[in-house]
RNA sequence: CGGGGCAUGGCGCAGUCUGGUAGCGCACCUGCUUUGGGAGCAGGGUGUCGGGGGUUCGAAUCCCUCUGCCCCGACCA
């Protein structure tokens, strides 16, 4: 390819909205354009990337057994009632009617579609194990969009469904999906961690994320110094200290706490940490509003509290109006002494001595409380997030450290969740009507590039992985309209290098050679030759390679075989 | 959904307060010079000033309205 055919659009300047470094690098290298909001254009030279992805995962999943089938983008809101996630999914799911007032909405998943098609196709255990994927746009109305194709609203996504007779066959099937993941994340060249997770809305039990760990990730990700333990935060099981609570010493005391709103205002008032506080969130449960007691400095896990009984799911919080009627006080000063409403405390509330917490009186606090002799113990769970420094609690050895993961994959073993509601089933070997089991498998394509970049640049720009490189090399000659040898070499060169299977981009647009140069390592591309007179007078090109910027003289004669091992044919 | 902000050439912005018929930088086009890390000189304007309505002799500017986009928050006790 010559850059005189391709359209490279290079831009000097940072895109003012562009926050992280790989919305920045793939809008500055011609990669992508905002359409709308969340919703991009890929350009030439993205779009080569996203098919060196796409191949790959591709590739991947043939090998693992799977099948590839393409399935509508649109889908029909019926599906989505029978399986009752049209009233789950939420503002998310994009929703639309046709000219008939039929109501559709733009797949933000496939999980439906895929049940349907399969319950009609599979009638016998002897199509079983079946697993089929496919590569598709989807898209999610997701409140705010950033961050590029990071977490773009229109998203191009690999998902994976399968099908088998009983639970130990979708196991089977998913430890098979865990050992591809690893395997085409090695294969792009991207440094994953397995986490365990939680299943969010797609459902099911047991489930594994697959995160590229970086500073810009979304998501909280423990780690365990001991053990190999590694999960999303907010599927970290908290436990609270064993026993009774410690004896209190000081006096039941009511003080002023005037204008105070947060834990911090409170704590920074009385000079106390916050963890000597307890904050009371009331909630919208089943039968009316819930108390829910956390210590000042640990933060509410929604998932958690969702799967409290007497707590309404999705998780919303009460209004100041009925704040007001059953504590008869604001948010900021409610404390579990004398509510009426259910109180569910986390584990680490319990084991709290002298404690502080809202007075139920509008500016007042109480100081010096205890469990048992003001106020009787409620219940305790686990309704909170870990926080750095806590307990593991596999080993229970190490400490948990906290870093930040970008999601690029996601498996999840449904189980009959899909096949009970949507009825799809298939006859045992005892001839016996049998719910299907099922998994499924998800890889955000667009995201692996933008993670990939998130992984490996510098003040550059790009440094391609070699699997995602958009092309293998450039060549990028010094005056090509004035030296007639230059042209001759780079003719040469093109015609034997792409003969020999190399992918290359040659840059014959005569720029300053400051401009080419600058241009090649903004995209990326891992392996450069520059063709000058210079060097040329000495039978060699130069060779420069991206990643470590070593350049070295390469004979011309010797320049394929060098190359072979260089860009790793 | 709540709060804040922005919308003027391909991109980034000034002009809006105080109405007078659109400008700067980059990019782009033409020519000459230059050619090993984002060149210099000269010439060129490629625009329904986000849409609609209103006020006015006259609107990018004032008023009303709609739309789009960005940022922060939505875990607050």
């Amino acid at each position: 390819m010559r850059t005189s055919q391709f359209l490279l659009a290079t831009v000097k300047e940072t895109p003012s909205d562009a926050e992280i470094i790989s919305h920045q690098l793939m809008i500055r290298a011609g990669m992508i354009r905002k359409l709308a909001a969340g919703i991009y254009s890929w350009l030439p030279l993205g779009l080569r990337v996203l098919r060196k992805a796409e191949s790959v995962v591709r590739e991947e999943m043939d090998r693992s057994g799977a099948q590839e089938v393409l399935m509508p983008s649109i889908q029909p809101a019926e599906l989505w009632q029978e399986s009752g996630r049209w009233e789950d999914y939420g503002p998310e799911l994009l929703r639309f009617t046709d000219r008939h007032e039929r109501e559709f909405c733009y797949g933000p998943t496939h999980e439906e579609v895929i049940t349907t098609l399969m319950r009609n196709e599979i009638q016998s255990y002897r199509q079983l194990p079946a697993n089929f994927y496919q590569i598709q746009w989807k898209f999610r109305d997701e409140i705010r969009p950033r961050f590029g194709v990071m977490r773009g609203r229109e998203f191009l996504m690999k998902d994976a469904y399968s099908f088998d007779i009983d639970p130990e066959g979708m196991q089977k099937i998913y430890q098979v999906m865990h050992q591809t993941y690893h395997r085409i994340f090695t294969r792009l060249g991207l440094e994953t961690r397995a986490v365990t997770a939680d299943s969010g809305t797609i459902g099911g039990s047991h489930s594994h994320e697959f995160h590229v760990l970086a500073d810009s990730g979304e998501d909280p990700i423990a780690l365990c110094s001991n053990c190999d333990y590694t999960a999303n935060v907010e599927a970290v099981p908290t436990v609270g200290g064993e026993g009774a609570p410690p004896e209190g010493e000081n006096p039941l005391t009511k003080v002023h706490t005037p204008g105070v709103k947060t834990i911090d205002d409170v704590c920074g008032q009385l000079k106390l940490p916050a963890g000597s506080a307890i904050k009371t969130l009331v909630v919208n449960g089943i039968d009316g509003p819930v108390a829910l007691l956390l210590r000042g400095d640990h933060d509410l896990n929604t998932i958690k509290a969702e799967k409290m009984e007497l707590v309404s799911a999705p998780l919303t919080f009460a209004d100041l109006k009925t704040i007001h009627s059953i504590a008869g006080a604001g948010a900021g000063s409610v404390g579990p002494l004398g509510l009426s409403i259910p109180i569910i405390a986390d584990h680490a509330v319990l084991s709290l001595a002298d404690f502080v917490c809202g007075a139920n009186e509008e500016a007042f606090h109480l100081t010096g409380v205890n469990w048992g002799r003001d106020l009787p113990q409620p219940k305790g769970a686990d309704l909170r997030n870990v926080i750095e420094g806590e307990l593991c609690p596999e080993c229970r050895e190490g400490k948990l450290q906290i870093r930040r993961g970008i999601e690029v994959g996601h498996i999840f073993q449904l189980g009959t969740k899909y096949s009970e509601s949507m009825e799809a089933t298939c006859l045992n070997d005892e001839g016996k009507i049998t719910t299907l089991w099922m998994g499924c498998y998800g890889i955000g394509v667009s995201r692996i590039v933008a993670a990939a970049i998130e992984q490996s640049h510098d003040e550059n720009g790009i440094i391609w992985p070699a699997p995602l490189a958009p092309f293998d090399l450039s060549i990028v000659p010094i005056g090509i309209n004035k030296s007639k040898k230059v042209a001759q070499v780079v003719s040469r060169l093109e015609k034997e290098l792409t003969a020999a299977g190399f992918d290359l981009l040659v840059d014959d647009r005569n720029e300053r050679p400051g401009v080419m140069f600058a241009d090649m390592d903004l995209i990326g591309i891992p392996h450069r030759l520059v063709v000058g007179e210079r060097s040329l007078e000495r039978g060699c090109v130069e060779y420069r390679n991206r990643r470590t910027g070593e350049s070295e003289d390469i004979p011309t004669g010797e320049l394929i075989s060098e190359l072979k091992i260089k860009v790793g044919h």
